[in-house]
Parts: C-alpha cells; sequence; structure tokens
RNA sequence: CGGGGUGUAGCGCAGUUGGCUAGCGCGCACGCUUCGGGAGCGUGAGGUCCCGGGUUCAAGUCCCGGCACCCCGACCA
C-alpha cells in the first residue's frame, strides 16, 4: 500500500530511517526468510530464515549441554487440569492459550491447551520422577514449537506459533536453583555477545514484568537501532511456587519431606528479528558471520569465452574455503548479471563476496568485498583462505562494536521526568533512572509514556546516595533501565 | 478488542459520471545480444477484479452484509 506509487520502485526496500517497521518487514521478505501464511500469525520460516535459526541452535546448544543439560521432548498438549494447578500461571497465560476441544470427531471430556509454554506439562511429570535428594538436579532442556494467540503479531517478534528452547530444571535448595537461574542468564548473554554479535543488558524484572508464577525473572536485554529495547532471552526462579502446585516433593538427607526449586529459562525465534534490528542497514540485512547462513557468497563475472574457466577456478576457490569450515555459495547463474547479484546478496546479508571476472583471471587475483563497510581489495588467488579467515573475524568483531557504541550512546540517564519524557520522544534508547521500587512508579511512567521497566542491571543497577524516584521523588532503591519496547 | 486504511496477474499499482475484449510497470517463460554495481530488444504465458447478496439493459465501478490483511492504540517471548 504505498501512497506514492510514483515514486515507489518495486524490489527495493523502504529506508530505515522512512519507516523502520516497514524495513524490517520488507527486508526480511525480500530476503526470504520468511513468509506469511492463511492462519494469523503462522509464518512460514523459509530456508533462508531457517539455516540461521540453525546456526543459532547449533551455537546455544553447545552451551546448554556444556552447563550440565540434557535435550528431551514434552507433549505439545497441556491438559486444562494441569494449567490450573499454579494460579498466577494460569492467569497469566489462559488469555492467549489456543485450545483443541475435539478429537476424532468427538468432543473431548477435558479439553487440551497447545502449550504456550512447557511448566504445566513438565511439572506434572517431573513429580513422577523426583523422590529422593539423590534425583536431583534434574537438568533439561527442550527444543520445541509453542503457541500463543496473540492480538497482534509481527514476523519473528511476536508469531502466535514460535519455535524456541526452554530449559526446565529442578533442585535441591533454593542457592542452587539461584545459581543456575544466572548460569543460564549469562550462557545467553555470552551468546548474544558472541554469536549474535548483540550487546544485551543483563538484570532483573520488576514483579510487573515477571513471568506468571517465578519468584524472579532475570532477562537480556536488547536495544534495536529505532531506540527500542527487545527481551532477548530470560532466566526465572520459579522459587517453589509450582513445586507446591504440582507436588514436586523429595525426601531429604535428613528424612524430611520438602517442596523442591526450580528454574525455567528460554530463548526464541525472536532472536531472529533481534538480530535483523541491530544488525541491518538500508540495503537489507548484515548478518554477523558466526551465524550466517552463508559467509562468503562466490560470484563470477562472465565473459564469452570464460564461462568455463571462471567456474572451474571459483569452484575450486569454494573447495578450499569449505575445507576450512568456512560456508560458501557459488553464484553461478548465468540469467543475472553480476551488479544485480552483489545487491541480491547484500540484501541478505553475507558477510563477505568475492568477485572474479576476466581481469582477476589475467592477474590470478580475486575482488573480496566486506558487507558491513563495503570495503574492497584485490587479492592475490593463494591468499584468499588466509584473508577471508580473518575478515570474518574482523566482521564479526566491528558488528559488536558497532552495536556496542549504538547502544551506548543511546543509553541515557535523565536528570528529572521532563528530561525523562523528552529524551523518549527524541532520542528513544534505554533511559536509567533511580527507580523507588513500587509498582505505582512503574505504571504510571508506563501509562503517561510508554515505556516500561526493562530491567534493573546487574551492572549500575544499584542506586547512589541521595538517588530519588525519577517520578515520585521518593528515596530510590534501585537503578532502573527504562524503554519502550517490542 | 477499539480507531483508521486497503483488497484488481507472483509483486507494486491504474481503471473517468456504471459502458465495449480489464490495463501498466516489475517479475516469469522462450530466443538473440550481453555480463567489473539492479542489462537491451523481440515474442509469449499469466485474472473466481476478496466473498455473498442486491440495484441495473449493463457492476471492478453503486447499495447491503461478511471476511482478510495492514497501520495506530490496550495485552504479550
Amino acid at each position: 500500500m504505498s501512497n506514492n506509487p510514483q515514486q515507489k520502485t518495486p524490489d527495493r526496500i523502504p529506508t530505515r530511517g522512512e519507516n523502520f517497521s516497514e524495513w524490517y518487514i520488507e527486508t526480511i521478505r525480500k530476503a526470504d526468510m520468511a513468509d506469511y501464511t492463511v492462519v494469523k500469525g503462522c509464518m512460514v520460516i523459509k530456508p533462508y530464515g531457517y539455516g540461521l535459526w540453525e546456526n543459532i541452535q547449533a551455537g546455544l546448544d553447545k552451551r546448554i549441554k556444556a552447563t550440565g543439560h540434557e535435550n528431551a521432548y514434552f507433549p505439545l498438549l497441556v491438559p486444562e487440569s494441569l494449567l490450573l494447578k499454579e494460579a498466577e500461571h494460569v492467569e497469566g497465560f489462559a488469555p492467549e492459550c489456543a485450545w483443541v476441544t475435539h478429537g476424532g470427531g468427538s468432543p473431548l471430556e477435558e479439553r487440551l491447551a497447545i502449550r504456550p509454554t512447557s511448566e504445566a506439562i513438565i511439572c506434572s511429570i517431573y513429580a513422577n520422577w523426583v523422590r529422593s535428594y539423590r534425583d536431583l538436579p534434574i537438568l533439561i532442556n527442550q527444543w520445541a514449537n509453542v503457541m500463543r494467540w496473540e492480538k497482534r503479531t509481527r514476523l519473528f517478534l511476536r508469531t502466535s506459533e514460535f519455535l524456541w528452547q526452554e530449559g526446565h530444571t529442578v533442585h535441591r535448595t533454593h542457592e542452587e536453583a539461584r545459581e543456575e537461574v544466572l548460569r543460564m542468564l549469562e550462557v545467553y548473554r555470552e551468546f548474544l555477545e558472541n554469536e549474535l554479535a548483540i550487546p544485551a543488558v543483563p538484570g532483573r524484572k520488576s514483579d510487573a514484568e515477571k513471568f506468571a508464577g517465578a519468584s524472579e525473572t532475570y532477562t537480556v536485554e536488547a536495544l534495536m537501532q529505532d531506540g527500542w529495547a527487545l527481551q532477548a532471552g530470560t532466566s526465572h526462579d520459579l522459587g517453589q511456587h509450582f513445586a507446591k502446585g504440582f507436588g514436586i516433593k523429595f525426601l531429604d538427607e535428613d528424612n524430611t519431606e520438602k517442596y523442591a526449586w526450580q528454574t525455567s529459562w528460554g530463548v526464541s525465534t525472536r532472536l531472529i528479528g533481534g538480530t535483523i534490528m541491530t544488525h541491518g542497514d538500508d540495503k537489507g540485512l548484515r548478518l554477523p558471520p558466526r551465524v550466517a547462513p552463508v559467509q562468503v557468497v562466490v560470484i563470477p563475472i562472465f565473459k564469452a569465452g570464460l564461462e568455463g574457466a571462471l567456474k572451474e577456478k571459483l569452484g575450486q576457490i569454494a573447495k578450499d574455503l569449505r575445507a576450512q569450515d568456512v560456508r560458501v555459495r557459488e553464484d553461478f547463474r548465468d540469467n543475472q548479471r553480476p551488479g544485480f547479484k552483489f545487491t541480491e546478496w547484500e540484501l541478505k546479508g553475507v558477510p563477505v563476496r568475492i568477485e572474479m571476472g576476466p581481469r582477476d583471471m589475467e592477474n590470478n587475483t580475486v575482488a573480496i568485498v566486506r558487507r558491513d563497510t563495503g570495503a574492497k581489495e584485490i587479492v592475490p588467488v593463494d591468499a584468499i583462505v588466509e584473508t577471508v579467515k580473518r575478515l570474518l573475524v574482523e566482521i564479526q568483531a566491528a558488528m559488536l562494536a558497532a552495536a556496542k557504541a549504538f547502544r551506548d550512546e543511546n543509553t541515557r540517564r535523565p536528570a528529572n521526568y521532563e528530561e525523562f519524557k523528552t529524551l523518549l520522544d527524541e532520542k528513544r534508547g534505554f533511559l536509567l533512572c533511580p527507580w523507588d521500587g513500587t509498582a505505582e512508579s512503574e505504571n504510571a511512567i508506563k501509562n503517561e509514556t510508554k515505556a516500561t521497566l526493562r530491567c534493573i542491571p546487574f551492572d549500575g543497577g544499584e542506586a547512589q546516595p541521595g538517588d530519588v524516584d525519577i517520578y515520585t521523588g521518593r528515596p530510590a532503591v534501585a537503578r532502573a533501565l527504562f524503554a519502550r519496547n517490542y
């Protein structure tokens, strides 16, 4: 629906400045990552988007296993009676549940929720598994789809069905559970930083923003290029709430029966949206090399009579790179011109492009172009592997550095509420300010400015002497990060 | 679930006070010439005009009802 049909050229994406949200959607679709389907909020994750997800999965799965967890799989359907066992939990999730009411043509005796998250089903099973303190801890993760009936959906950021991993652990003591919660939050933070080049801020959620049924929720909050915050991952201290609701009890060493302590933690395909909004530019995606489905694309510049020789030469280069575990795509299509291919692969965010044409053939060189800066260098063929490997590392580091700089520049400390509102309207970004710890203050700010309390950061979240709440003026108990959020 | 907008070829759109065989650009197929930053020419394929009813000699166009999607708000990983 263009309001300016005369000037809108097909197949080009809007700039981020013109309309960030349109830029986001168009980039995803033009880069061929995802598509809409007939069911509202249910998207197809196309191979290129799924390839990114697979790389995210691989990197995270490795870390989850390295911290002692195993994968398992629990059922999709949750009997309503199980969902009802934890009061706050059901209150939080019931409104967005999809229900199965019929099976094989007959009404079911009890309707079944399609899991919006798996605490209920998993806790009901854990209750059977736990008898003794010797059965603990239980350290299980699952990769699954979940469904939440969202009123307003958006590719990758908020879809009715989405993919995620959810860790569900059971512990003997609260201390052990708390360590687990913080350990996994740190896994997320480190993963985001080192794989996705997203510098997220770890911290604790306020009571109002907690997971339904948790004692405490911890989060890693990222800042998108439009100044809106994105909750990138959460880790919950579930206390004994679910253990009590589902009867997860064990006989401890001292021969007394005790309720277990639990955690859960997850990240979702939303990370794909976060990666796009952190790094993309007006040419399209920019994918961090470590997770890019294609790290290097090789493109021949054909000249009559040289097609075969160019393909052979580039094929060998691709092979040499693959031998070093570089993910390479050869674009040998003869129905597209080089310029078209350059644009297309830039749109798809491939970190490095290698071009070879007649001139290079003659000189035994290639042109290597990096996606993040556009810088081009001519490199002798026998230096390609080394150059590419160096560039992939450099690009990853440069992307993280740029994202960090952006986050830091856009984290501000308003001196008073007036400045808070002005900064929010004019600059957006993170606003770090003293908070009195009450929902009253938090809600008032939310209602008046649409900024929510994203977290009390681990680093910088302590109240300083003399700090007073940015809204109420009462003595502050912490410094909290506020932002408008996705 | 409230406010606004839009539904015409795969995509982006035009279509006059109701009128003839529903158009244009891009893309797609085929052919030739091309290829170092979105190629040119030629030929061609492609349509339940969102759905259902109504008015009319005649509906993409007017009327009524429905549906879907998008944008803006309230709820959320």
